[in-house]
DNA sequence: AATGGTGCTGCATACGTATGCAAGAAAGAC
DNA sequence: GTCTTTCTTGCATACGTATGCAGCACCATT
């Protein structure tokens, strides 16, 4: 009823005891009898009070609050993760402050000083890339970071993503046992180490069956970059007759072009593989066959790295990469007596 | 380079005045003199300083962080508009902290608590519904709330939706004079504002043409719920060749569903409508005709109302029903002589 | 009864900033 | 030159909470 919210003090008077007494009981394993809680208790009930996030992070040092820095929410890896992330940090008492950047360094060192600004407890980047200075800025002020889906050379910052090496290696076996004698890769951006990732791992699974790369162009993470890039490739006499996207997202561009565009039939002409395993990749009007990227295992090991450098239980950053299994589904050939790792 | 941030009062012996002209200079409109301002923003640049946001909230009253609560991510429409309104807000001064909630009201009460406990200066509910008790409790508090992309009656909050009603009733305009019969409609959650408007203005229009619907299921705002209606209709003597989808989301997996699983042509055996137009929908693998809702017209809107009552220059809550277009494609059939209004 | 220990509680202070007030400086008017 | 007005600055205090310290009460042990 009153206007102006209460605060600790308020409660103290009405239960008649001291403002620290009302401190403790809102502070879990503090010092206090069942009595003075269930008084102070019923006081707090009487006027809605709760406690003042904001200012008890003012003494305490923690906000209980993370900041989440992300580039776009169009590929719906993004808006997935942002769920888990969101539902598992709260979980633990901690929330989620968006960022947007766009994916220059510069648009995204200016929103992580906006970041620190909000006194976050700690960083996750979702494929975005840093800057050292940022970086040793970050470390000074003690503040974890922990890079998803995303790492980054020469920087001492933890990061958890699968192990796109290996994953793009499977699928290049995949394609080469399949028979498929023009293999082309979309690749993510070169600029991020998913795309150089995934590129040198497909490249390497080719070369232990003797493989070439037919073609490889950069998709930028672009639905029309790379469907521009489809367009290239089958302007020339030597047509693909496999692509590997470095993304679903692009893959999913991919297959339009193929498709409604040149006339071409998946995986009749093509085969199309793609990566991630975003939900859309089920649906049967792409039924996509795709490397995924295990988005449970990955949020569960974010929040734990870094709330274990937040808590301080954790000392030193760390590398995390997550093995996750090839979907087959009916976008590409598949070999004779390949047995489904999925089961 | 040292292990503490700086505060105001680093700042201020470094440059050698007082704490209270460092906070001046860091506070737009004060009064400083040029001077002053160079030199306390030398020893700030120096020391790394920026003001703690936390702790100017205490003071001001203000955090500058608006909540936002949001029940699934799945449908784009919502990471859409999250991107919008963050970076609309992110211009103004504020950010965006991120609150998950199932969608029964329990739940959304218990996170708007939470939310509450961050002094947020406002909230922004996007397709959730909140009590009458919070709602009491929220206008105690002082704080504003802004209703997105769903109305609650005898509610007096502000809240920005499209114009439901009439866009369901142009839809059942375009399906009747494309000379449809049995026109069904899988509707939105009638648990929700928006639903129930696109189900009474279809109704309305089919009524306006003496037509009547020929079946109407709830399909939970819920692809696999959507799907399963299909097959229930595609059961029965009678079938539909016409169905107007509450949302895009659904109708996806409706047109799943017909093509897939029924072996039937869109639009040749069943036109489909959706609603939102979202991305997705103007692939060319759907193609989908559906009434856009125009989100950057509401996200405008409901930052503008949001901050206007934050900021105490608008008084009252307000109700805004946006205007969308029909965005004709190739999922229904197109009547005689229809003039686009997309253009 | 005296001693030691344990469990609660209140007092006082600190966190980093903004702002009303009064005093001082500068500038202008005569 | 004096007086008034306008700017600029520092002092002191407030925001709402957590926590070290000391004191108190209570209980158990000797």
């Amino acid at each position: 009823m009153s206007a102006e919210k209460a605060n600790s003090l308020d409660v103290a008077r009405r239960a008649g005891v001291s403002q620290s007494a009302v401190s403790r009981v809102f502070t879990p394993g503090a010092s206090v009898s069942k009595k003075m809680s269930e008084r102070v208790l019923k006081a707090a009930a009487e006027l809605g009070y709760r406690p003042n996030v904001l200012a008890r992070s003012l003494i305490t040092g923690r906000s209980r609050i993370i900041g989440l820095v992300v580039a776009y929410l169009e590929n719906q890896f993004y808006p997935d993760a942002l769920e888990k992330l969101s539902n598992a940090l709260k979980k633990r008492g901690y929330h989620i402050l968006v960022f947007m950047a766009s994916n220059d360094r510069e648009g995204v060192d200016q929103v992580m000083q906006e970041l620190l600004d909000y006194q976050v407890d700690g960083i996750i980047t979702a494929s975005v890339a840093i800057s050292n200075d940022l970086t040793t800025r970050c470390k000074a002020a003690g503040i974890p970071v922990v890079l998803f889906n995303r790492d980054q050379d020469g920087v001492k910052l933890s990061a958890v993503t699968s192990d796109n090496y290996a994953g793009a290696k499977k699928i290049a076996d995949f394609l080469v046992r399949g028979g498929h004698r023009r293999i082309a890769h979309i690749a993510g951006w070169a600029g991020s180490s998913t795309g150089r990732d995934r590129q040198a791992g497909f490249r390497a699974g080719l070369k232990q069956s003797s493989r070439k790369l037919h073609v490889c162009v950069d998709g930028m993470y672009s639905r029309e970059v790379a469907a521009a890039a489809v367009h290239q490739m089958f302007k020339k006499r030597w047509k693909p007759d496999a692509i590997f996207v470095g993304n679903d997202h692009m893959a999913f561009g991919v297959m339009d072009a193929l498709r409604y565009d040149l006339g071409l039939d998946v995986p009749g002409d093509v085969s199309v593989v793609g990566y991630d395993d975003v939900p859309l990749a089920a649906w049967p009007t792409y039924d996509l066959t795709t490397l995924r990227q295990p988005s449970n295992r990955m949020v569960e090991a974010t929040v734990d790295t870094l709330l274990g450098q937040i808590e301080g239980t954790a000392g030193q950053y760390k590398k995390i990469r997550i093995d996750g299994p090839l979907i087959v589904r009916g976008t590409a050939r598949i070999p004779d007596g390949w047995v489904d790792e999925g089961l």
